[in-house]
DNA sequence: AGCAGGTTTAGCG
DNA sequence: CGCTAAACCTGCT
């Protein structure tokens, strides 16, 4: 297993990625230092280094940070521990579009349950944010939770509706 | 069994 | 409107 760490410069942290084969999990750290003090791998490194899974996906979210509009549809992820409902669920959010939003209603009803709040639950559990776009699910009146955070999910939509605005003018 | 959770809706002031 | 309470479903103890 390889843990890859890139700067998130919208969200201003940065994303830790661990994975084997397949990617396991991506995780929002915090930066304790001043920006340009820390000690990040460089562009070059991420880039030409070969093909494992987590340089893959590495590159497509410095892609995605750099503003492009990145789905994450190659990338092969590994849900372990997980049950076959909250698995139902993150697949399904999976599918959510780049600048789309989904309530948790929605969602459910694609799922195919009455069980908002257990979608809820499931998305709490999403092991691989970003790659698994949970912060496009909102709260019907709101924004609803996450779990890095409220103020990262409002920076991940904000960041999101941004670029497609670009795209459009 | 019982409880809590990234919600929603209805009911009431 | 804003607040509270209850209902919904799933997972953990």
């Amino acid at each position: 297993m390889r843990t890859e760490v890139i700067y998130a410069k919208p969200l201003g942290c940065c994303l830790k990625i661990k994975g084997g084969e397949k990617i396991v999990s991506t995780e929002f750290v915090p930066l304790k230092h001043k920006l340009g003090k820390i000690d990040l791998p460089s562009w070059e490194h991420t880039v030409h280094r070969s093909c494992d899974s987590v340089a893959a996906v590495s590159r497509e979210l410095i892609r995605y940070f750099g503003g492009e509009i990145v789905d994450f549809s190659s990338c092969e992820v590994k849900l372990g521990s997980l049950t076959i409902f909250e698995k139902r669920v993150l697949e399904k959010t999976r599918e959510i579009r780049y600048g789309q939003r989904l309530t948790y209603l929605e969602l459910a009803g694609l799922i195919g349950t009455n069980g908002i709040r257990a979608v809820g639950n499931a998305l709490a559990k999403n092991p691989i944010p970003i790659v698994i776009p949970c912060h496009r699910v909102v709260a019907k009146n709101g924004i609803g939770g996450y779990s890095g955070g409220v103020e990262l999910k409002k920076k991940l939509l904000r960041f999101e509706t941004a670029n497609m605005q670009m795209l459009k003018g």
